[in-house]
DNA sequence: TTGAAAGCGATACCAC
DNA sequence: GTGGTATCGCTTTCAA
């Protein structure tokens, strides 16, 4: 436990010296730096975060959270726990600029970002696929901000880290738990949001790998519920008249699967149809404990908002990079006896 | 984001006076009590937490922690856990005493409980369920110390929080998983550690519960290997080998898993055999990647080592009483495809 | 019963 | 380039 005091008057220097050697700041003799920082390191020093925190506060942080989240469901579990953070987090002087959009206009979410160049020390977004939301998180970048993607990521960008789960390992614990829970061979009927979204598709991918090894299964159909449960709804049932052989449905969507529970209830299809899907949003809880749907992956959307608030306060107060170019939290299997979970 | 300082001067008293007012120090005249609770209130006053910690490392809070945990690789990931946290709230002042015993031997574990008066202002302790151990807990807890029980639980004392899981549900879900995922009908052997650990009792309290209600599935014998995996092999040997009829094991125990599986393989039953089982220490996740088991519970170890040292550094440093009297994790269940967690 | 002042560790800023 | 000083918010101690 050295405090730069303690260095200071071993080196017979002030503890503004000390500071800029170890903040590098310049402006101070070669000489006088080599031997500020082999003391430093000799004896181990790190900074004390109170002492940190408390000088932060001098300075205004100010971090940007942009997200394409209205009315999708998931995301509220996600900004509530953002909200609690941002909470604890003001008192470090921590300012947060909410930019909470419905849809997946890129024009909106570009020009959101760019409102956050000069502004910004760091920004956690929920990134749309695009190249245009590319070039303006390498502006960002550019710029010496920091970007953190949230539950979904953004190929070949320049962002800091991502936060959120791995989807390919979600659609192959989906796949494998199906053939695990279901009766007989599969005919799997598969209701995704939107192919648009990578994160979908990469849950297609994963699944696809499972069952297309797999003896027991075969995918019938799939179809694109928009994420949307009266489309999902329309689709599904038209998917469940044109192939009556399908047993099992997989739901890789994040807003239609109510939609398609509502399809196989009134294809009066529930008693022979498995059915798993994701996340645990209320009408998904209420369908698993109505025994309609029997499985679903939880993603820990808390812990996903949490990470990424952590991310940026370490960075912005501590300034503490990120140890990981990925956080990836584990897909959790979660059946009727435990959809309801605690803390 | 109201200081201290701020409602000194808006009182028209000294930083002093206010804080011995917001910390119950007595040694002010009531009307100006008043008047200063009130604007604290009016205000929202919420202290802040860097300040706290800066002036905190003045005092030596001593946290004890009391596990009988050597040889019991589930507390292995525990354990680290709350070694990285101890890193991290050194700089605060923070120092851990660690006693970590082998087996559960109430006269040891009385005498480092014992031990930790008059010197620990907190201890986390995994309790052995016994009335020594109560009345050692009450001694502690009437001194003033905060006693925070980790893993299990000890019923009727007076510790003021528990970190764990809920056993009752985990043997719930891990009932209903093994009827979702076995065939046919299931005639079960359980296998736990030992009835005298709270814990295993527990699950199997769930577990039978669940079966119990079910006509697809009996529960034929229940052996104890007491958390040795030598004694497990020879006890669901012998099991195996009256009870040719079992097709699934239910393995509650924490230290038996791998010698259960070993009888399953001698016996050479593992094609037909449905096993569900708890955690996942490193035997167990290569028996699930070698398709001998096909389910396991995971209860977030590293999270309940977290949370653990969380409640009692909140309480040291910043005088936060814990919110809830039990954190409990969630039980997710995890097979091959998700057993290998990331983060 | 109260106020004033020192100090916890790190940083910003102003002199020199 | 460098040192000194004030400051962040809170607690503790000493003096009155």
């Amino acid at each position: 436990m050295v405090t730069i005091k303690q260095i200071a008057d071993i080196c017979g220097v002030s503890r503004g010296t000390v500071d800029r050697v170890l903040n590098n700041r310049g402006n101070v003799k070669p000489e006088k730096k080599e031997m500020i920082l082999s003391v430093a390191r000799e004896l181990d020093y790190t900074p004390n975060p109170a002492g940190k925190a408390l000088a932060a506060r001098k300075t205004k942080l100010l971090l940007g959270i942009v997200m394409p989240s209205v009315g999708i469901e998931f995301f509220d579990i996600v900004i509530d726990a953002m909200k609690k953070a941002e909470k604890s987090y003001s008192y470090y002087g921590m300012k947060v600029e909410w930019h909470l959009t419905k849809g997946y206009d890129v024009d909106v979410q570009y020009k959101a970002l760019e409102n956050m160049i000069d502004r910004a020390n760091a920004v956690i977004v929920s990134p749309i696929n695009d190249d245009r939301i590319r070039d303006i998180i390498k502006r960002l970048t550019d710029n010496g901000i920091m970007v953190i993607t949230i539950n979904t990521d953004i190929e070949g960008s320049t962002r800091h880290c991502f936060v959120g789960t791995d989807y390919v390992n979600g659609g192959m614990t989906a796949g494998a738990l199906m053939q695990m829970i279901g009766h007989g061979k599969l005919n799997i009927g598969i209701t995704l949001g939107s192919l648009k979204i990578l994160g979908h598709k990469l849950r297609l991918k994963g699944f696809e790998k499972i069952v297309d090894s797999s003896k027991n299964a075969k995918i019938i159909a799939v179809t694109e519920d928009e994420d949307d449960d009266i489309c999902s709804y329309d689709r599904n049932t038209r998917m469940l008249q044109e192939h009556p052989e399908i047993n099992a449905i997989f739901a890789a969507s994040s807003g239609g699967i109510y939609g398609a529970c509502r399809a196989v209830m009134a294809q009066k299809r529930t008693k022979d149809m498995t059915m798993v899907v994701f996340d645990t949003i209320p009408s998904t809880i209420e369908m698993i404990e109505s025994d309609i749907i029997q499985a679903t992956i939880y993603q820990h959307p808390r812990r996903q908002g949490q990470t990424a608030m952590q991310i940026a306060f370490d960075y912005l107060v501590y300034g503490i990079q990120p140890a990981k170019e990925k956080y990836l939290l584990s897909n959790e299997i979660r059946i009727k006896e435990n959809v309801r979970a605690y803390y």
